[in-house]
DNA sequence: CTTTAGCACTCGTGAAGACAGAGTGCTAAC
DNA sequence: GTTAGCACTCTGTCTTCACGAGTGCTAAAG
């Protein structure tokens, strides 16, 4: 009965048209409608019929007997997978979005403004995270005494990036020694990534230490300690959530709070944001497929951003399952690279 | 009419117990139960009277003919300033409290810890502002070169605060002569507030410049520019925001939109603490009292925090207006109290 | 076999009216 | 000055009713 070759051509455009009447109207469409807006010309009673097939797929309900037809998830991810037609972006919304991301100094500001853009020009929420630490270069490293053996650890990354933790050592330093061992992982790991760095370090640990003297191993050591995997995970900077309280169809108290919540938690976000890293290109969960319940009534459309040729974030928008996929598709597209474009390292000074 | 004379023991006992009664229960308070409520032995026909003569003060008014008195602003006011009996925290809340404050290694972990435990001790939202850092000493600085002109600027506070700040040269310097300013500059001024330093520093440009070679007058030059008083202005952590859509009262869609737009906006909220910075103590704003459109439904206890004697932040409660103040506005103190003893610098490391 | 017209049926919405409950203001008595 | 009593008012809830929209089904037409 719910046999796939019931779905031909013409249930596919009908089933098109009504995503995007309800998307653009909000109503549940009827066939009357949907007979007048479709350019077959058929009758409601017909269309009738093809509504009953649909609903028998899963793509369409009925919130209630006299009233029409709205898509389920199901109905959504098949427009959104095989019916959309993308349509560019305004060439207002383009300019606005170069602007916005241009002549910011910090990398934080470049995020934020992003994820403010994505939430003014989409009206609903943008989300974009912090760039992965890892894979960026480590410039400058920095060790200062605390009391006891803690030790303030700055490192500056990239161009304008500067990170600070506090580690505990295992003896106690003075400024002196620290500014030593500081100069020493300056002059040999400057300019490597993060993570190769770490991976030199632990080398080293393992293999070299009767090479080393103690000045060296004490510094190897403390930056084994800095290097450390931070307990402070990724984070993300999120815009526009009060956009969502202008939606009805988000304006269950309950659910809103719900929503917000988890927006403070950000660990069920961030782990909904580390799937779409993994995913080149746009990605889009629709209602109840990201698996939260917080998120069971909301879309949300994402693309992974990088930086030289590698995958170091993700940006999206976060709106009702009833949003205009054919514009915020494309636009988070473009977001992500512009703003991958914004974030590479712009001509290195001379390290002199 | 409205005489003051008119506000004898009486009337104020029974304005204090139907807040009160309108504070736990949040119904307008009928005069059969205030009769019942209070120990005056009253017939509600007296009360009646009595009602009568609060709301030609303003103190209460009805919603409606045939409901019972809520208190007006005014009427908040006058129980908070006059009739208010403060109930001692709860022990249970206090330990609470003195765990979640202690054992944070960062200041910004530990305003975040306040901000958070206001939250969960109230089920309000909580608001610690970061604490200002002009009156803050300062331990180190750094000046790394970035491209062109550009340097980056990095200075450690206190303990375990990290600054960084992007500045504009206006000529290009190298790394050693960057570090060398470093060097002179930490040795001279390390120790000292920043607003110490940056008035040294202001000084020394107007008065001295013979007296100084090359290197100084740069050194001297760039600190000037690291410690303009910075585009960053003062923030806060806000927790618990979503407490607030549990409220009835707070339960219009557009008002709740309005609010958490305030938060995010951050400016009129930041106006609204720099005024309770200036008074020593609690400081409530009730309800439209604050100015602000969007906190017109809202109450906000707040008082000041100290460090070494220096009043350096605000933190604060905001709820709806029918808040618990007697328990609120101990709380409010006493972490106030105690986030300015958890920030107090610890031990200093000798410098050596 | 597909498409269409017709019709009875269902459901949600909004207006109108009835009614109970709560609380008041006023008056007259204590 | 205080209290009892009473008429009055307003709200919230419930029911009823009519209306509109849209469906599913059946039977006829293509």
């Amino acid at each position: 009965m719910a046999n796939n070759q019931i779905l031909n051509e013409r249930s596919l455009q009908l089933l098109k048209t009504l995503v995007e009447r309800y998307i653009s109207d909000g109503q549940p469409v009827g066939s009357r409608v949907l007979s007048k807006g479709s350019e077959l010309n058929l009758s409601p009673a017909t269309i009738r019929n093809v509504m009953a097939d649909l609903e028998d797929l899963g793509l369409v309900h009925s919130p209630h007997t006299s009233a029409g037809r709205i898509p389920t998830v199901s109905g959504y991810r098949m427009f959104v997978d095989s019916l959309l037609t993308c349509k560019p972006m305004e060439s207002k919304d383009l300019s606005r979005l170069h602007e916005g991301l241009a002549a910011k100094e910090d990398t934080h500001d470049v995020i934020g403004a992003a994820s403010r853009l994505l939430a003014e020009l989409t009206q609903m929420a943008g989300i974009v995270t912090l760039p992965k630490r890892e894979l960026v270069c480590l410039r400058h490293v920095e060790f200062l005494p605390l009391s006891n053996t803690r030790v303030l650890v700055i490192f500056v990354t990239n161009e304008q990036e500067v990170h600070n933790k506090i580690i505990q050592t295992d003896k106690k330093f003075s400024a002196a020694q620290l500014q030593q061992a500081a100069n020493f992982i300056n002059s040999i790991y400057s300019g490597r990534s993060l993570q190769a760095v770490r991976e030199a370090v632990l080398k080293e640990l393992k293999e070299d230490q009767q090479r080393m003297n103690q000045g060296m191993m004490d510094a190897i050591k403390i930056a084994q300690l800095a290097l450390e995997p931070n307990g402070k995970k990724e984070d993300y900077v999120l815009a526009g959530e009060t956009n969502l309280m202008g939606f009805s169809e988000l304006a269950n108290r309950d659910y809103l709070k719900k929503l917000f919540e988890a927006f403070s938690q950000k660990q069920s976000v961030l782990h909904l944001l580390d799937q779409c890293m993994k995913a080149e290109g746009v990605q889009i969960f629709i209602g109840e497929e990201s698996g939260y319940q917080a998120f069971d009534q909301c879309s949300l459309v994402t693309s992974s951003y990088s930086v030289s040729n590698e995958v170091v974030g993700v940006l999206g928008v976060i709106g009702p399952t009833r949003m205009a996929y054919e514009k915020i598709i494309p636009f988070v597209d473009i977001t992500a690279k512009l703003l991958g474009a914004a974030l590479n390292p712009k001509t290195v000074s001379p390290s002199s």
